[in-house]
DNA sequence: CTGATTTGCCTAAAGGTTTTAGGCAAATGC
DNA sequence: GCATTTGCCTAAAACCTTTAGGCAAATCAG
């Protein structure tokens, strides 16, 4: 009986294929079973359980996206860094929507420290080097950015926009522009 | 042998409240049977199926948080109505995870167009009638003011913000004070 | 009030997903 | 070449979904 070479690396990449295909939540082990051909039982040498597939899933999204928002970044600064990490984000939820959905996924603590997301946080916050931000409002711009990427993209993605009137690529670069007046012009407490 | 009682409304309300207690992916048609004493099969009767269920709480869901909006928004302009609104949102995350949850449930265009998110949007554009913006720079202030409420409410509900570093009630003060000072200062294209 | 009808919950059953336990054969190591 | 490890398999139990058909309680008509 010839073996299928299964890696946990490989069902991983798999899943997250599957995801962007059918949407994360429809990701299931049997799923990836099928997809393999091979029996359900079989995966359970290479996963602890279905949880374990939908964290590793998360975990390769996030680090997806930092790769990505990492090499956007790269001698950028100001509003170009701001324009070109949001469009990653953008980007990638658009080519992938399973794994952004992923990266969506609740991580218990000790996983999420240990995952990409911190880079994430660590990459917004150099972006605010090109503004003239002190803490602790510059951990509230953090805050506010990553909330503002997040929440345009999975409303964007999700249909949450009226498919009518102005065009959201027209809201999205908008959008941006006021993000960067807002940090050029923070207000005082 | 005794009737329970079942219509789909409370099967919905207590849909909801399962969902708020155990998470909004956790809410199934067994368990709720189970709540009821009930069998599985009964409910197929009052609900066409997991799905119906499902979508009943996304829209108990929004009906509930437009109608707290409504509430808050009565009497109210300018930054005063912008925080109020604001905080219907998050509050009721926080009270009712599971049923905000719910209302992220993705909607079919037919639907969605008949639920409460409609009014959602339309109380969103009210708040601007405070602020100087005309079309199409309303229609994307309203789809930024949006993004980041949700955008927010879902990053710290989910553990998304550290749990360190300034207060999240702190950052979303600021935020307000933020989003309302670029709104009294839009940028021109 | 009684008989007919409707309605509500039940039993039965099939199909799918999850997960554990134990087995055999292919790959690897000495 | 033989022993061990590893990988996929069969078997099986537990749970969720959904449909079909049945009996009794509630409702309605005369």
């Amino acid at each position: 009986m010839a073996r299928a070479g299964l890696t946990t690396e490989r069902l991983t990449q798999a899943g997250a294929e599957l995801a962007d295909e059918v949407g994360f939540d429809q990701v299931t082990v049997s799923a990836l079973a099928r997809r393999f051909d091979v029996k359900v039982a079989s995966l359970y040498s290479h996963l602890k359980n279905s949880q374990d597939l939908k964290t590793r899933i998360a975990l390769l999204a996030l680090e997806e996206m930092a790769d990505r928002a990492a090499d956007a970044l790269a001698g950028r600064a100001g509003k170009d860094a701001l324009t070109a990490l949001a469009n990653v984000y953008r980007d990638y939820a658009r080519e992938h929507p399973g794994r952004y959905a992923a990266a969506q996924l609740r991580l218990d603590p000790q996983t999420a420290a240990a995952s990409a997301g911190v880079r994430h946080a660590q990459m917004t916050r150099a972006i605010l080097r090109g503004y003239d931000l002190t803490e602790p409002d510059q951990t509230h711009a953090v805050r506010l950015l990553g909330s503002v990427f997040h929440g345009y993209v999975s409303l964007e993605l999700g249909g949450g926009f009226s498919h009518s009137a102005p065009d959201t690529q027209e809201t999205w670069t908008r959008s941006l522009d006021a993000l960067d007046a807002l940090l050029r012009n923070w207000p005082a407490p």
